[in-house]
DNA sequence: TCAAATATGACCGTATCCTGTCAAATATGA
DNA sequence: TCATATTTGACAGGATACGGTCATATTTGA
């Protein structure tokens, strides 16, 4: 059932229908990330906390993982927390400050990621081959200027 | 472990790339979205299911909204019954199912909708004038074909 | 036709996420 | 320097969103 008789004529039509694709694509991938995570005994948010902790380039703090993720301080504190109580993450003293600790992956999270990076290029790269490669790029950077837009 | 996973295959490091973005765009969608729904006393989810209903090119069930948003069945169907409670959609006979009930939105909904539609066309407006209509346009169909994968 | 498979709504429990609030630590600027 | 503003972690409450399970309704296919 095709619940939708949109059209697209201005490009303000388009951005409407943008972000409601964004909600529903959203929805999928969460569904699949929790079902890989599941594999190893994480959720699919917790993957992406940890993850987000062992791509930084530098020790973050929880304020910067949430907001490099998008997500409020909170909910990143709490999943965190959780995280620290599995070992699967550590609090390290901030030289700079005295409360936000700086955040490091366990060797224990980092065999998990490990595990887990391999499944979601496998699985990537199966999407990847049905689309063109620029079409990708541009929707990826259309995405990313369209957040940087909210990020006030 | 494989270290040049990560240069084989450029369409797949894109598409990694693109599923992040997608998860911290919507973090700040939704976010706005749930504050823009706020000045109607609504959230912003509430506002969604209100406005696939309303935007149904005919009489669904909760399952096709559902299905629609690309949400689980039972995650709609709670939103929907508390919506029902405050008389903001009304459940109508189906023919055709004796308990999957259509779906309509109340008058007093259809109010609600109209100003929030109006200003996120008006929000919609302001970020696609700093974006190329066609890329607009190429994110949401990559998004699409992306999500229909995920569909099966 | 009719047994099996599927679809649906209700109910329950878990995991997110968010907002709000408070106290402590840090940054800012006059 | 010092009062003020901002940042941060802890705690609490509310709103989603999901999976599991059960009973009922519908569809499917042998």
């Amino acid at each position: 059932m095709n619940l939708s008789r949109k059209t697209t004529d201005t490009a303000t039509d388009a951005m409407v229908e943008l972000i409601g694709e964004s909600f529903r694509l959203h929805s999928r991938l969460q569904t699949t990330a929790d079902q890989m995570a599941r594999e190893v005994g994480l959720t699919g948010t917790r993957w992406q906390v940890l993850n987000a902790v062992a791509q930084a380039t530098r020790p973050a703090t929880i304020s910067d993982i949430a907001r490099w993720m998008g997500l409020a301080r909170q909910s990143v504190q709490q999943v965190a927390n959780s995280l620290a109580e599995d070992s699967l993450i550590d609090y390290q003293p901030n030289p700079k400050h005295q409360r936000a600790s700086l955040v490091v992956v366990t060797r224990k999270a980092a065999k998990l990621l490990e595990q887990l990076d391999e499944q979601r290029y496998t699985w990537a790269n199966t999407v990847a081959t049905t689309l063109p490669a620029d079409d990708i790029r541009v929707a990826s950077e259309t995405l990313r200027a369209v957040r940087k837009e909210l990020s006030d």
